[in-house]
DNA sequence: CTGTTAGCGCGTTCAC
DNA sequence: GTGAACGCGCTAACAG
């Protein structure tokens, strides 16, 4: 069944996508009982059903949801933007999202900027050209136009892993500052005085900056020094920077205690190099991570670190667009939901 | 200036999202003239140009791209599909895409399907109904259905990270057991007798089943034994599976000299582990990875393993997508483009 | 350089 | 349970 004389019209691959109507027609009905037929829960005979199945199968037709959402003012799709993908703690976040969305009929679209506002920006357009029914970001740093934009859009807006001072709309996240200040607090009581950190050199990392916030407050409210602090490199600082960092560390502050990291990645790195480089952790020196990454649980020795609720982040943060959009339950969702965080201390301390 | 008596209508945040025709009107011109001030290439004076960018800020209009799509019949998106999102392999692949895409006008829709053929089947079905220009999968398995509707979307479709037998449309990928035959000879060359091998319990890994097929196919060719396969859990199998397998491995065969992992992951957790009882690797066992991630060049010792080009298949499937969209060039691409894999020699072995 | 007309493929709304 | 008219917001094609 070739249509016309189109030249490219063959038996499948090539050609023109069906439509609904070549749908309707097959099927002997008018394509509004084609589109009923593909909604759950609208009323069509069981007769007719089956006829408009089949005629959806012959033809390999597949719904044009642009289109209909067009006519529906629905995009059944919401947005979220992350930093990177190849993270564990905002995949697990992305995780949470789309486990949350399930049943729901909305679908996750996945951006990631690479620790850039910039990036973000252009990212938060291309996703606000498309309708998204809400949108979650990662921390609570964009540039002015992205911020206007997404005041503008009139959709949920979902900041995450952050408690922005001035929030745009809804927040789900929790103080990297303070979580910071805990974990030093905590290995303070342990007894260590003289404290390293490493982080990333620049301010893109607005998660890092807070946390390396949060460790000279710690310490300066101990009274301890404060001032052994590594910038190095370009966020996110990866393994070998991390390796990297600590030497420098090791050659400028020799008798560091314990060396805090931004993430538990740089804390790897720093630990691998100082067993290539004959030192005991936590012997000669101890080092802990940020983020609680599968590898902290399975290094030898394992890390101690910051356990975040990156999964329920997304969960949460999911379930408040939802809540939001479908204007459910008798009142608004809270603004803002603060996410659990804790110290896992393991051997590396 | 408010509409009019809408009742929610006040400033900003609430409302309709304004149409290209508000700004017309403000602009005083017609929506068409706005369409071309927005789109790249077109002549518009430089007068109303500015006229219109001004509607545009005042009222924080954003266009609506699926309907601009619905019109021009380009949604300006390519699809791709990806096992996992947290996995620096795959991540790398989407960004050699994404890297690849920019400047082409076209963006990048993720999806990421857990390692489960029935949610790459859902979501290649969600990601059609959106109209991309084309879509990137990885590997060749799929379901019938999914297949069936990939070949009747008359858009390009690339597989990755595989060689099928029976490709789709086109291919950009390497031979897995191909991949793990030549580490198997690089190793026995090196004097490696009994060799040992930790993945995934199931084929649901297709790659991992066909690294699998190529450890047995080589030793076998060499007349060494082949029959010290661990197999163990759901894929992905984790770092903490890696190191429970090889436990398993040493327990069974207590003599294996060289234990090959599926991933460099896995392989992580079973060094992690040999150190924790105490093993010296390699000399009481040596092992290897597969993937080359970040980890296998930072641990300690390093990791032996086989570097895959991750990124090029990306942005070669990429590419080969946005010549064929383009129609560009005077012939198709090659339908397949075989990427390559090296052995990285390192301390582990 | 700018405007007009028509229609993309579907869902809403109303009628039967 | 089914169909017809209409319009969602935008752009192609043509006219001026």
């Amino acid at each position: 069944m070739t249509k016309t004389a189109d030249g490219k019209m063959g038996d499948g691959k090539t050609g023109e996508a069906p439509t609904m109507n070549d749908v309707a027609r097959r099927a002997g009905v008018s394509a509004m009982t084609v589109s009923r037929a593909l909604k759950e829960g609208s009323h069509v005979s069981k007769a007719t059903r089956e006829r408009i199945t089949q005629a959806i199968n012959e033809l390999g037709y597949v719904l044009d949801q642009s289109a209909g959402s067009l006519s529906s003012r629905r995009t059944g799709f919401v947005a979220a933007i992350i930093p990177s993908i190849n993270n564990s703690n905002f995949s697990d976040t992305a995780r949470g999202i789309t486990d949350a969305l399930e049943g729901t009929g909305l679908q996750l679209l996945l951006g990631y900027t690479n620790y850039s506002v910039e990036r973000e920006e252009e990212l938060i357009e291309a996703m606000l050209r498309r309708r998204p029914e809400g949108i979650i970001l990662t921390g609570g740093a964009h540039t002015p136009r992205g911020r206007r934009m997404l005041e503008q859009a009139g959709i949920p807006v979902i900041e995450t892993w952050d408690t922005p001072a001035d929030p745009i709309d809804k927040v789900v996240g929790f103080s990297n500052g303070a979580a910071m200040e805990l974990l030093v607090e905590t290995l303070a009581a342990k007894g260590y005085e003289r404290f390293g950190y490493i982080g990333g050199t620049t301010a893109r990392d607005t998660r890092g900056s807070q946390r390396r916030g949060g460790f000279v407050r710690a310490l300066e409210r101990l009274g301890l020094p404060s001032d052994r602090v590594i910038s190095f490199g370009v966020p996110p600082i990866s393994m070998e920077q991390g390796a990297q960092a600590v030497v420098s560390m090791l050659e400028r502050w020799p008798d560091t205690q314990v060396a805090l990291c931004v993430s538990d990645l740089s804390a790897f790195g720093a630990l691998m190099e100082c067993q290539r480089r004959g030192m005991k952790v936590p012997d000669d020196i101890a080092i802990a991570g940020f983020g609680d990454y599968e590898i902290a649980a399975c290094c030898h020795p394992r890390m101690t670190t910051i356990n975040v609720d990156c999964y329920g982040i997304g969960r949460q943060a999911a379930l408040k667009l939802t809540q939001t959009i479908q204007g459910m339950a008798t009142e608004e969702p809270e603004r803002i939901t603060l996410t659990d965080f804790r110290v896992v201390e393991r051997e590396s301390t």
